[in-house]
DNA sequence: CGCTTAGTTCGATAATTTCCGAACTAATCA
DNA sequence: TGATTAGTTCGGAAATTATCGAACTAAGCG
């Protein structure tokens, strides 16, 4: 395989990946590019004026949206001695700040079921007389426990991950 | 609790629970504000003249989204003899539905860093004398192994259910 | 000091999405 | 048979989002 044909598999995967980071992660077009890029350029970081030749787009929209990855968290920059040039790259621990957002998002899950539940008990209590308007409430209970138990399976692999790490 | 007081608070839940599945299943608001109604509504099922006025939208917008997410398998309809209308439901067995979402969303994810993988570990060939241009690949793997993991045991909290849901 | 590099900021335009209204259909009722 | 109910369809308006270009800043070079 040559060099000519890498990089022509590097801007196929780049927009496969676009698209799927763009639906995945609610990213305008170029910033899901911005992160597909980061992610299959493997050296030292890619500089703001890469990515405006590689994506073909503006300064400007490169410039916005490098600075709402950055500042969301995505991804980060090194500089170099003698060197103006900033050179960005995803930010490490990728798989930990995964899991940490499953985490987080089934937090808030939890509590908009536990919300449900105290409404639909009230419901069944103020209607209590009326079969017919009864709530269901089993649901959100099982709802509930598996995110229990998706949790704690979830903060077990992420313990692994940081043993591993610490090593 | 009054029955006034009851309607105001699932209005209130209405908007919060709108806004938060607008952003988690890039839905449409009118749409989410659909699901998180049908969610508050535990009688028989919501026509479509109910949430043209509770919604306060158009019958065009409440037809088509109705259907959009009648085809997507998110609600279904039941009838009753004599009576027109149609009375929408959350289809049952949400729950199971989310688990299968999250197994074949991590069957792509493992498609694609088996992909990463392959074009990296073909960098790393072509580029074999060049040790500023080798690519890392234990992120693709630990996150291959995470994914193996993690599907295992959402699988596993399925069959749970399925059980349960047998007896 | 003037020029180049490495960006940033902001208003305008382009593209896309969401919603609406008007006209329509198909079934039921009186 | 004409009116009412229960929707559907489609063209376009309104709102939102994404991108762009032009003018700007701030640091470093010669």
């Amino acid at each position: 395989m040559t060099r000519e044909e890498l990089e022509e598999e590097k801007k196929a995967l780049v927009e496969q990946l676009g698209v799927y980071i763009e639906k995945e992660d609610q990213l305008a077009p170029v910033a899901a590019r911005i992160m597909a890029t980061l992610i299959l350029t493997c050296k030292q970081g890619t500089t703001f004026d890469q990515l405006v030749s590689d994506l073909e787009a503006s300064k400007s929209t490169v410039s916005t949206h490098l600075n709402t990855l950055t500042s969301n968290g995505s991804i980060d920059y090194i500089t170099r001695p003698g060197d103006r040039k900033r050179y960005f790259i995803l930010t490490p621990n990728r798989l930990i700040q995964f899991i940490d957002e499953k985490l987080t998002k089934w937090e808030t899950d939890k509590v908009i079921h536990k919300r449900l539940i105290d409404y639909k008990t009230n419901v069944n209590e103020v209607y209590k007389e009326e079969p017919e308007n009864q709530c269901e409430l089993t649901f959100h209970q099982n709802f509930l426990t598996f995110l229990e138990e998706a949790t704690a399976v979830f903060a077990k692999l992420k313990n692994n991950l940081n043993e591993k790490n610490n090593q």
